[in-house]
DNA sequence: AAGTGGTCTAGACCACGTA
DNA sequence: ACGTGGTCTAGACCACTTG
């Protein structure tokens, strides 16, 4: 099982290696407390520091979350992870605020030759395109259009269901058993196209902030792509470089 | 010095203090090594552990840099660090290339209201303020003003200094010895003005991806406020969400 | 009181770079 | 050969939570 060779991979990756992989696997689900380390380390058979290392990297990926006195836990998607790790939207004084969410239309579709292709799908699979707006204060700020593959949202959109939360994240979780673990945003300024315009309020033209999301699951598979376009009149997007 | 009482901060957490303050002092410089970790163990009379479970916080802030088999270094500003931590500007295909800069002016003045304050500094200081026009693949894509305190860039801007290299922080730590360790950036979508328009060859009210930049030092004194104007036709700006 | 994570130690050995 | 960082161990004690 865990080899300790000469020139191999550490015995701490390997064991991130397995926690991940029982993880992903579904064997311990979101919420859930993990083995103390002490059990760990002599299930695995190896000294408590080598787990509690390999635990730390993936606390450090927020993949768990540790709590002392109680156990390690993994990960599970609440409002403030949300805002913390997955919203980047600020009003000017620089404060977080959760927009409200409203759907507007949520279809099965095939998906179009981009979609498929950034969600790896192969072309004309079944997807849910959802559109929505979402307002802070009552005010419509962002336009929002998600893709997601039908297959692994199976039930999303027929019926009454197209209320959706706020946090989508969690909902993803709770009904699909899919957890966002990752997403890579590209952002551009682009004009308002006739839709954003009368959706947001807003002149065809007006400049708007486009962040294309694509996340991914902890075994990184894409499983949402989402096009948000943004009235950064009011607001920005706050990043922090090191 | 270091005390281990109950109740009161970690050990570890105390070096972290120490070493910092020792390289925010200019005892050890950028790119000069310190002090192996067991002779800092010796030094400060605690174990090797904690002298590398503090080196490790620095080391993930980017602080310090570790060579295996020769040493840990205080970090300094080269290429790739401007490219992977400073810069999130690519192309189209998601490729980074650092693109050129061409300095437009270059003058002394006294800071506007809302400058001063982004820098901390009293109204009407004195600053420096650099228009640039930054070009990739020979074509203007991003119009940068950069505003700088005058008191702690002596000299800069006067006589034939105009001319200034790519990589601007690597400039600021050789010729200045600030070093830049973090930066708080704001993203927003506004219309290109007569200036960004004629500088970057579009027309007037064109929608460009406005970045303004806080950068800080190590001990957490904002030294430069720049704000790019970026076409983001061909280019676009990536993070990543964990 | 018992169990968990959090800190700290002392020492062994490996991998790497330099001389 | 030597010194550096990198991994791993075994064990002690502290801080916190729960029963």
């Amino acid at each position: 099982m865990l080899s300790i060779n000469k020139g191999s991979i550490p015995l701490y990756q390997q064991i991130v290696g397995l926690l991940v992989a029982r993880i992903s696997s579904g064997e311990w689900l979101p919420g859930e407390i993990i083995p103390s380390e002490i059990n760990l380390a002599k299930e695995l058979d190896v000294s408590q520091g080598t787990v509690r290392k390999a635990i730390t990297e993936l606390v450090e990926n927020n993949v768990l979350t540790r709590k002392q006195g109680r156990g390690t836990f993994v990960s599970n998607h609440n409002i403030d992870r949300a805002l913390f790790h997955f919203f980047h939207i600020t009003d000017n004084n620089g404060h977080k605020v959760l927009p409200d969410g409203e759907v507007i239309s949520c279809r099965h579709k095939k998906a179009l030759k981009s979609e498929a292709r950034k969600l790896q799908l192969e072309p004309d699979t079944e997807i849910i395109k959802i559109e929505r707006i979402r307002k802070i204060a009552s005010k419509p700020t962002i336009a929002e259009t998600i893709v997601l593959p039908a297959s692994r949202f199976k039930g999303l959109g027929k019926g009454k269901s197209c209320e959706l939360p706020n946090t989508l994240y969690e909902m993803y979780e709770k009904q699909f058993g899919i957890t966002i673990h990752r997403a890579e945003e590209q952002l551009r300024a682009v004009k308002a196209s006739q839709h954003d315009a009368s959706t947001l309020g807003l002149e065809v033209g007006t400049p708007l902030l486009s962040i294309e999301r694509i996340a991914t699951t902890l075994d990184n598979i894409p499983v949402e792509l989402r096009i948000s376009r943004c009235n950064t009149t009011n607001h920005y997007y706050q990043n922090t470089l090191f």
